[in-house]
DNA sequence: ATAAATCGGTTGTATTTACAACGGAAAAGA
DNA sequence: TCTTTTCCGTTGTAAATACAACCGATTTAT
């Protein structure tokens, strides 16, 4: 485990907080280690969470699927991102979304009765945890509303552009690598793939955009 | 303002808080009114937050119009709920939609810094509000969660659906009354009125639900 | 090295949607 | 009360989308 902890400190749940610090918390907070293979679940819509999931290596896709078979990407969560804030509250029911694993993972689980219990030595480190817990929730609130913002698009060429222009920016940068294959791309602006692929094309013809493969240029 | 702490007692953020301990910190929190009238904005896109706002009468919505007058409902706000929790990491930036009063409204504003900076005399009601507000951005994630699952629906049909199912399961009850007028729930489903009322009809027509004005029954 | 699977683009068609325009009923305002 | 506005349903048409099916290229597995 602590050959891990020099990523945790770059995470945003850890900012601010030293590596001797972190070890010192990771029995605190019952640090455990999960590892998962390409395809495998991490979690599974309906089970019930008592902790925050650190992913430190891998990628990993909060998704859903539904009864035909639809599946739509809610969110991305990449190394040094977590997952399971919005589970923290006693009362907040069951998993919304499966947790997959689209990349070989490594996460730890930080049990969440203990992060947001202030300890018994009220240690400084801890309630610089606590804050950063709630800055990442706040922010992950905004990650959503960015995203209905992009799926409310009522055509497919709009959610397209309402995606790229805020990778653009985000990157600073005309030039950008998207996360997403084609078929990850479509389940993230709940579109058709196919028709999403011919969208991409027209828009090259139009002029607006170049694009090889996951890299894009916006014009 | 006292005359509203019966109201903020009763709110998700003072919960577990008696009527004193709010009197307490009412200016502790500098905590000020704010009245609109119906059609009035209480933000605008694009301002910087230093607030939670709490609803004391009235009603909000949360939505943005696009440049061709498109109109997206984020989400509503009722009265004893707040907005503004996503935005109070200092370096949070720019407000992303709009927040409409919706009927004559009354709010009460709080300061942010000085709701997550625990006061010197580190009050036990405090750290009560530091817990709800935690709480409750956590239980505003899932609602947006819950939301991306109506609006990535691909049909208009199923969208119905999966906003209806969920208002039915929420009252416990297969005859409930929504908060949307047509317009609103299409602009909250990010769908055209019209084609959206002609389907209502169809599912009527099919005998999937009954309507009259905003009330609802599922069969 | 070969086979198998994944990936991205293309096409045609049936379905669904947006858009515009209209009218009657109900509600709000004068 | 009368007028005006809002609300909701209806219709037709043009546009956009989903869906299925296919193919070549690339990647992955054996």
């Amino acid at each position: 485990m602590k050959k891990f902890i020099p990523i945790l400190k770059s995470t945003k749940l850890f900012a601010g907080v030293t590596e001797d610090e972190i070890a010192a918390m990771l029995s605190c907070l019952d640090a455990r280690l999960g590892e998962y293979q390409k395809g495998e679940y991490v979690f599974r819509e309906g089970e019930h969470l008592n902790h925050i999931t650190v992913l430190i290596s891998g990628e990993l896709h909060i998704q859903r699927d539904d009864y035909w078979g639809n599946r739509t990407i809610i969110n991305r969560i990449a190394v040094g991102e977590m997952f399971g804030e919005a589970y923290i509250a006693p009362e907040s029911g069951a998993l919304l979304n499966d947790v997959l694993a689209v990349e070989d993972s490594t996460v730890i689980f930080f049990d969440v009765r203990r992060i947001i219990t202030v300890c018994s030595s009220a240690c400084r480190f801890h309630s610089m945890v606590v804050q950063n817990l709630f800055f990442a929730i706040s922010e992950k609130n905004k990650a959503l509303i960015r995203k209905l913002g992009h799926i409310s698009k009522r055509t497919t060429r709009e959610k397209l552009i309402s995606y790229l222009s805020e990778e653009a920016k985000r990157r600073n940068s005309a030039n950008f690598t998207i996360p997403f294959n084609r078929q990850q791309l479509a389940d993230f602006l709940s579109v058709d793939r196919s028709a999403m692929s011919n969208e991409l094309c027209k828009m090259r013809d139009d002029g607006l955009i170049e694009f090889e493969k996951n890299q894009f240029r916006l014009l």
